[in-house]
DNA sequence: AATATTTATCGTAATATTGCGATTAAGTAA
DNA sequence: TTACTTAATCGCAATATTACGATAAATATT
């Protein structure tokens, strides 16, 4: 086999693992990186700033537009990237809230 | 090509896209969700909650634990594992971290 | 219109992941 | 010792990801 079994696991699942995916890359990690310390948002720059192809470039900001982490309008001839706050800070919220759950444990054998 | 050029990223890119990755496939959440519910340590009843193989939730145990999200401990013929309260908790603050710079972000054109 | 710039997509090769049956390893029970 | 139980690992097939050159599409410039 080798396909994922998502149709076993929850639509919650599904979805965190699917945006944590979109963000488990260093390439994907930089660029997210790249749109906070700029502050704003970002046209074309992104490519010269990773040590990629444009064509694998635009593949990444593919993905993570996917996974709504990031989006693009088209501002002339060249787009404009910012990152969705909306949809980040649901991520980082859902990690959050997982890590209180993680604290409330009581490991007794590990 | 196709494999990932971890040299020209940092330690902390590489390092964060590690434990994102591990993390993101719906049987990994599911099992940490299961630590999660379980509020201790866990002996064997993991196979048993996923629809998957017992080889294939070894393997994902092993990503888990090779990430540093948990940890399993030899309890007679089986063996224990639980969530790494630690690792987890640091994971959630770089996530937790990026989303506080992700706030100070003024979009203007997206 | 012709050219340049910018980004997306196609095609393809290399590599990685997912999943499982079979087997192994190591402890437990008879 | 011989079985049984539990978990890891091997080997393989199917699928997914990563990367890039080439090309396409769309706007801007001359």
């Amino acid at each position: 086999m080798g396909i994922t079994k998502s149709d076993f696991f929850s639509e919650q699942q599904n979805a965190l693992a699917n945006q944590l995916k979109a963000l488990a890359h260093p390439a994907r990690i930089a660029i997210i990186e790249f749109l906070i310390h700029k502050k704003t948002c970002v046209c074309g720059e992104i490519v010269n700033e990773l040590p990629l192809s444009q064509a694998t470039v635009s593949q990444h900001l593919r993905e993570l537009k996917l996974a709504g982490l990031i989006q693009g309008s088209i501002e002339g001839s060249s787009i404009c990237y910012c990152i969705n706050q909306e949809e980040f800070g649901q991520l980082a919220a859902k990690m959050s809230e997982l890590n209180t759950s993680v604290l409330n444990i009581k490991s007794d054998c590990c």
